[in-house]
DNA sequence: ATGTCGCATTCCATGCGA
């Protein structure tokens, strides 16, 4: 079982390279972000005609989430509980048959939370708040559970090109990497980091400024595993070719093998 | 290098979010 996920910076701009990736890679399962597009506007036609089943929470303009599989899938949380004004599509909960149980996966979209010191960054901590509490109350089904999405949290130093430079970037500040630990402390396992300890690991370079070439990327996109999942964990890829493409996501895909 | 994208609108130029 292949669980994948990827930022995608506009589903419809992006179509034939998540098509090329569908064929080539061919994941059993596929979390999307930043779809920017709504509901009636994702491509869904194409991508059942590549094999898979779509589960779409789009938002007009930004935002918005998606879960694939090549199973069927059944909706289980469209939206993050814990606060009924929140109205910005950033979580997309399913469970998707595995072996002879079910995977269930939640594509994440966690807010960027900058500028620091104004309320875009009280949100993203408030946010992580609410996951942390959801992830707690899901780890009670004792399944395998796979939290995959872009986190916009730099777990550690070793997960940023300039640590110094981005000590006080809403996705580096002390508080978001507590709140992400906390997270891990619940009893969940960084993928990435079960499988390595090399640092550079990157999944996002800017599109400003030569970032790509000059390797000034961020690990910011992350897959993680319940007990019951990291116990199954086989291998993880980062498919960094993917931002060398003709017209990339500034993310490029994370994905995990499950056995 | 205020350096690039994608989306939206007052729509071909500008603002917003990242």
């Amino acid at each position: 079982m292949i669980i994948a996920s990827w930022n995608i910076n506009s589903v419809r701009l992006r179509l034939p390279l998540l098509l090329g990736y569908l064929r080539e890679t061919s994941p059993d399962v596929l979390c999307l972000q930043e779809l920017k597009c709504e509901d009636a506007q994702f491509p869904r036609m194409e991508i059942e005609d590549a094999g898979y089943n779509c589960l779409v929470h789009g938002q007009k303009s930004w935002n918005g989430v998606a879960i694939l599989s090549k199973g069927p899938l059944e909706e289980a949380r469209r939206g993050l509980p814990g606060d009924e004004n929140d109205a910005h599509a950033r979580y997309l909960e399913a469970t998707t048959p595995f072996g002879a149980g079910v995977l269930r996966v939640a594509s994440i979209y966690l807010p960027n939370g900058n500028p620091v010191g104004t309320e875009k960054f009280a949100y993203k901590l408030a946010w992580m708040a609410r996951l942390n509490a959801h992830a707690r109350q899901l780890l009670a089904w004792e399944e395998p559970l796979v939290l995959a999405g872009d986190y916009n949290v730099m777990p550690a130093p070793e997960d940023v090109y300039d640590p110094v430079g981005w000590a006080d970037d809403a996705l580096f500040r002390l508080e978001t990497r507590e709140q992400f630990r906390s997270l891990a402390n619940l009893g969940f396992t960084d993928a990435l980091r079960a499988v390595t300890d090399a640092p550079k690991q990157y999944t996002f370079w800017d599109y400003q400024a030569l970032a790509w070439q000059k390797n000034k990327g961020l690990r910011i996109d992350h897959l993680m595993l319940s007990p019951q999942a990291a116990d199954r964990l086989k291998s993880v890829t980062i498919d960094k070719a993917m931002r060398a493409k003709e017209k990339p996501s500034d993310h490029v895909p994370i994905r995990a093998e499950l056995a």
